[in-house]
DNA sequence: GTAACGTATCGACACCGGTCGATCGGTGGC
DNA sequence: GCCACCGATCGACCGGTGTCGATACGTTAC
């Protein structure tokens, strides 16, 4: 399928630093009256928002969490579907559903192997996406 | 409003370990026939998840990754509501809202000063995220 | 007091996304 | 070949949420 769906985090954390770009924005001239201050430092763009929201939107939901710590836990930080579907009491076709958005989110990969399909982690997604969040709203 | 409202991150941060609780599930007779490995190691509860899952959430919707990133740009990592609405370009009670819901995460405050209300980064509120992300799914 | 201003809240709308049952595709065993 | 099994996709339902204009609230200026 269209390859920009699998590239959420791919973009982010191959983007070299999200603070690039934007330049000061025009707020230059101000009332002065009172509040209003103007931007010590550029802030995310308005794409590098789009891409950071994306990832975190695949950890947004309770049930990819549990997902994702769930495939984490196993021997070799990889399970299939049928280790997944009843401790997370949800359908098949649902688990199957978070497990897709967290292959797009670039955080699991998935593999066939014989009939079954396996689930493993992306090795350093997980801190690569940590190390993003902090790097860019730095205090 | 209700305290339990503002303590996403807060209920998350202060829980010692996302990693404690839940035991083995009951994963332990299997049919042994193929797939389906044992976990090496609990997952996170669901409870956990729940937490981790509010907490990112706030961030997943790009309004408030540049509502945040502009705080944190400002001098003092503070900002009036004045000084955001007009990066985003959005109307005045969708910045409002973006920004409460970061309150309610623990992400900012806010503080009336005069007829103005300053929101500024709550500090280490975003690395505190960050490395709980990374221990929470740790490989 | 009244007026002007900054911000929060409300109500309504549209759209996104989580969930399910039903179904399809692929693999392995017979 | 056929059947059983695992998993993905489809279509539908529905609750959650991002957005807006209108309005209410609180503060300062007059």
């Amino acid at each position: 399928m269209d390859p920009m769906t699998t590239t959420a985090l791919r973009t982010v954390t191959t983007r070299p630093a999200v603070l690039t770009a934007p330049g000061a924005l025009p707020t230059a001239g101000r009332t002065a009256t009172a509040c209003c201050t103007d931007l010590a430092r550029p802030a995310v763009d308005e794409g590098a928002a789009q891409d950071l929201a994306r990832a975190f939107r695949a950890l947004a939901d309770p049930t990819r969490v549990r997902l994702l710590s769930l495939v984490a836990s196993h021997a070799e930080q990889e399970a299939c579907v049928c280790d997944l579907t009843e401790p997370v009491g949800l359908s098949q076709p649902t688990v199957s559903h978070h497990l897709k958005v967290l292959v797009e989110a670039g955080l699991l990969t998935r593999e066939q192997r014989g009939r079954w399909a396996y689930y493993a982690l992306v090795p350093g997604a997980v801190d690569d996406l940590a190390g993003l969040l902090s790097r860019s709203f730095a205090g």
